[in-house]
DNA sequence: TTGAGTTAGTATACATGGATACTATATACG
DNA sequence: CGTATATAGTATCCATGTATACTAACTCAA
């Protein structure tokens, strides 16, 4: 979408800057190519859908992080606290507070005090995800049909089991 | 580590809510749950990764989308327009700019105005860079060997292909 | 029982991200 | 030439993310 109009027109290199690039700066840069190739698209890959889900969400306000919480809030009966949460989410104690205020503001959650302990604050679905767990449920899977376009079920079960196993040497929980 | 003291004496649900979990409630959790690890396994891996390399260049305040950006303008000499480099790094021209901000105030970039477009600015990286190449890229290889232990070469190869198909299905650019 | 250490949740500061609006400038067209 | 449109970059608002500090409350051991 966006082209420049600059690519004609632009300056040469500045006078005594062009020659400086050693063999030695070569060789990182090289080394380097492929393997930031892939760490970047988790990121890419991340980005577009995020966006690809929240365009077709855009009435409810609901952005992934969001829906991520409310899924596993909805998933798991019974009341969590926020620290059981942050636990399942792999998230942080302090943005996902935010978050469950962005939620309770919304109506898609209750805090409750939890009846023994007077620091936690139980966490539970309200019945509102009832009325739009369809729509959420149909954009997340035209979501995932459209990045999974051509690619066999089988094959999503290796990737998954591929990128757990990186997930994993970096220190990440298991699931 | 953050184990939780709450799960043993985790109140009873609340009464009259237990009971709401239709069959029809149950197929979109079911059917949505392998498709949405899968999705979330892109973010987590991010983070992991990136958490993994700022730790290890913390001492030089370089963040991940700052070495990407660095990186991209010290690859391409020739001094980049920042709408060329928003187009080639997927970022947005605005976030692009704050990070260029922060770049230059550490002295890795200097921006210059454009000998004929007076709206715009090149972006040429500063000699700063060739100081601390080696431990940037000591510490993004460091990031890379951990995360790719024990997956082969091939291996690496195949998953980039798979996940550029990803990228292309969401509308991503092709690198 | 009391005091040290731990935990739950929130507040805060800062670095990304997206979306949008705005200024200055450039281009294209009548 | 003058005006409509497009573009470059920045500013702004908000949503996430990390790290850190803080308050209140809990636990456990002397």
């Amino acid at each position: 979408m966006s082209e420049t109009n600059l690519t004609s027109e632009r300056p040469k290199p500045v006078a005594g800057k062009a020659p400086r690039r050693s063999s030695k700066a070569l060789d990182w840069r090289a080394a380097l190519e492929t393997e930031a190739k892939l760490s970047w698209l988790f990121v890419d890959i991340h980005r577009l859908f995020s966006k690809d889900f929240e365009a077709r969400t855009k009435a409810l306000g609901m952005t992934r992080v969001q829906w991520r919480v409310l899924f596993t809030v909805d998933r798991i009966q019974g009341g969590l606290s926020q620290t059981e949460l942050a636990d399942i989410t792999e998230m942080e104690k302090a943005p996902l507070g935010k978050i469950l205020d962005r939620l309770e503001e919304g109506g898609w959650i209750i805090r409750k005090n939890h009846p023994t302990d007077r620091r936690a604050r139980l966490v539970y679905a309200t019945s509102k995800i009832e009325k739009y767990a369809d729509r959420l449920a149909q954009a997340a899977k035209a979501t995932f049909a459209q990045m999974l376009q051509g690619v066999r079920q089988s094959e999503v079960r290796e990737l998954i089991a591929r990128l757990e196993k990186l997930k994993r040497n970096l220190g990440g929980a298991d699931d």
